[in-house]
DNA sequence: ATGAAAGCGCTAACAT
DNA sequence: ATGTTAGCGCTTTCAT
């Protein structure tokens, strides 16, 4: 071997730093992390020490001295999803911004979360805060979680004494509706989310119930005839879009509760040589980058803005801020494009032409 | 407070499980990680003792004293893109599985991906593993990680001395072209990503490259009048269709090298009356979920297999299980849909009719 | 303002 | 097969 091979020195440990310093462990602890009590002189040279000897603490052995893991751990139902993966992004970027290791687990069932927030998973170890991505928890979790001491916010649900971003799902219902009852139509079909799923179950229950209200404000029903489940898929949406147009009496305008379930509503309009905003109106929620491809009109929401607001409101609550228990409601906002229009002429037949 | 106040007594440590076991630390050590040298009797004791006592080890302890953290990251430019979050995905129901706890960071620039790499960020104390999503590594890096005993694998790029899985980049850009000249198309367009973004700056390339020469192949030139950079947005690639589309001599094919870029080019062809498939055909690469939407044919791509398989070979890697130098191959494949169809009669004129 | 020393809860030599 | 003990590299009382 040549001059190349210098044996690199083994990596400082902050005892290194102290002997160099000419100073105690215990100070270039302090120094290096700025707490009070430090002579100004004696932390400039501790830095400039550490800088030397390109000392960096080792984030294990700080975790297990200190008790807390500069880690955030995010659970979602899935990772590979529009929503999912924009909230997370949100959060993500915030988490590393303030120094905080991310962590992100996806669950695919109640029992997998709750395995999660377990006692004997040691969350507590792993992670100073978490947040739930559209996952209901248990007061009694919040409550085990609030006694380790780990932080907890919610995105898409509330949990009991836990900051939450929520948007208003049952508004989101009512705006859908209204739209679509102001430009004529009366019968008025719904593809739902599935509300028997125990993940994420709570926003198609109250987009419905709004959507729901606003119509029974214009004296119309929702037909129990005309809401199905498209599951939150694409292919779902479509095979509910084909049941509901071949209901004996279809609707004229549907409400899908997330864009992706729209494009399958879309696909089996083209299917039947229907056009939407024309023969069938449709509208979506979200504002999936999608949608302007293929002129979905939408409720817009800001996703990755709520994965950043509950990261957020996470690391706040982890510096002992206060929060205010009301959630914090992200809005909302309609985006009008092609798929919706006027109700036909009711004497016109909605057959293919 | 009542009888319902119980305070819970403390965790228990591995002194408690030794202690009620009648067996020293070591050996609760050893059986509950399933050591040899452990009598059965012992081990089954000290089992029942350790549930019992509700013991679980705590993670950061057993990282400090063991150096293993037992945890994975991943690195990737954007959390927030198809791409990426389905590549994720995919190694995350790995990495879980196997009781990894999964770190992710997204990096917007190499700078800030050499700061992950970089000594001092100690990466090699948080993780045992990092996979690499479409990112290059200097040689230099892969030894310093190699050095510092953290495993590596890559997706989409390949870094000396770790395993890593591709895709046959060269392979798509040429069955994009045949696949072009087959319908009779001479003059073909192409919608790359920017090959200038240090990012990811290895994939375009290498499709223009098996593009170009499937074209010269077919005795075509590449004209570098008809290349354009659709910055792998739908935006980009949309302006990119009107660049190529106001040329003086139009293709009348296109292949993009995404199928997000497509449905910009898509998007671009329909505010211009043209129809794709017949006036221009247009192919992409990945077989996006919306792409059966809009019939767009592609080159579909296994994103999650990928992220999975390269999760797998970093966790053989960490189990001390040799790899082949050789990247594994992701296999793609040919998705015919609408938007391609043969040339038209070349005296046929191309302009809006 | 600084230092000494006792942990944090485990793993891994080494000894028996 | 089991036990003893010295770390792992920090943080944090408690003195001074």
């Amino acid at each position: 071997m040549t001059a190349t091979s210098t044996r690199r020195p083994r990596r400082a440990r902050i005892e290194d730093v102290a002997l160099a310093a000419n100073v105690s462990v215990a100070t270039v602890s302090r120094a290096l992390r700025g707490l009070p009590n430090v002579a100004a002189s004696t932390s400039e040279r501790v830095h400039r020490v550490a800088l030397e000897l390109d000392y960096q603490p080792d984030p294990v052995a700080s975790r297990l001295a200190a008790g807390r893991t500069k880690t955030v751990i995010v659970v979602v139902p899935h990772l590979a999803s529009w929503y999912f993966s924009t909230v997370v992004a949100g959060a993500e970027a915030v988490c590393n911004e303030a120094g905080y290791d991310f962590l992100v687990t996806s669950v695919g069932s109640l029992d997998e979360c709750a395995r999660i927030l377990d006692d004997s998973y040691r969350i507590e170890r792993r992670t100073d805060g978490i947040v739930l991505v559209n996952i209901p928890a248990t007061d009694e979790q919040a409550r085990s979680l609030r006694e380790r001491r780990v932080a907890l916010s919610t995105v898409g649900t509330r949990a009991a004494g836990a900051p939450s971003v929520v948007v208003d799902d049952v508004g989101v219902g009512a705006l859908a509706a209204r739209t679509l009852v102001e430009l004529g139509h009366r019968r008025i079909g719904l593809i739902s989310g599935r509300g028997d799923d125990p993940l994420n179950f709570e926003v198609p229950k109250l987009r419905e119930r709004g959507f729901a209200a606003a119509l029974r404000d214009a004296d119309l029903v929702l037909d129990r005839d005309v809401v199905v489940d498209g599951n939150f898929s694409i292919e779902g949406a479509q095979e509910a879009m084909a049941t509901l147009l071949d209901r004996p009496n279809p609707p004229t305008a549907v409400f899908a509760m997330s864009d992706e379930m729209a494009y399958g509503a879309l696909m089996e309009l083209g299917a039947r040589g229907l056009r939407p905003g024309i023969d069938v109106s449709l509208i979506g929620v979200d504002d999936h980058e999608f949608s302007r491809v293929v002129g979905l009109s939408t409720i817009r929401q800001r996703v990755a803005a709520q994965g950043a607001a509950a990261a957020r409101m996470l690391l706040a609550a982890l510096r002992g801020e206060e929060f205010e228990s009301s959630p914090v409601i992200s809005p909302v906002e309609l985006v009008v494009r092609d798929t919706t229009g006027p109700a036909a002429d009711p004497s016109e037949s909605l057959r293919r032409t």
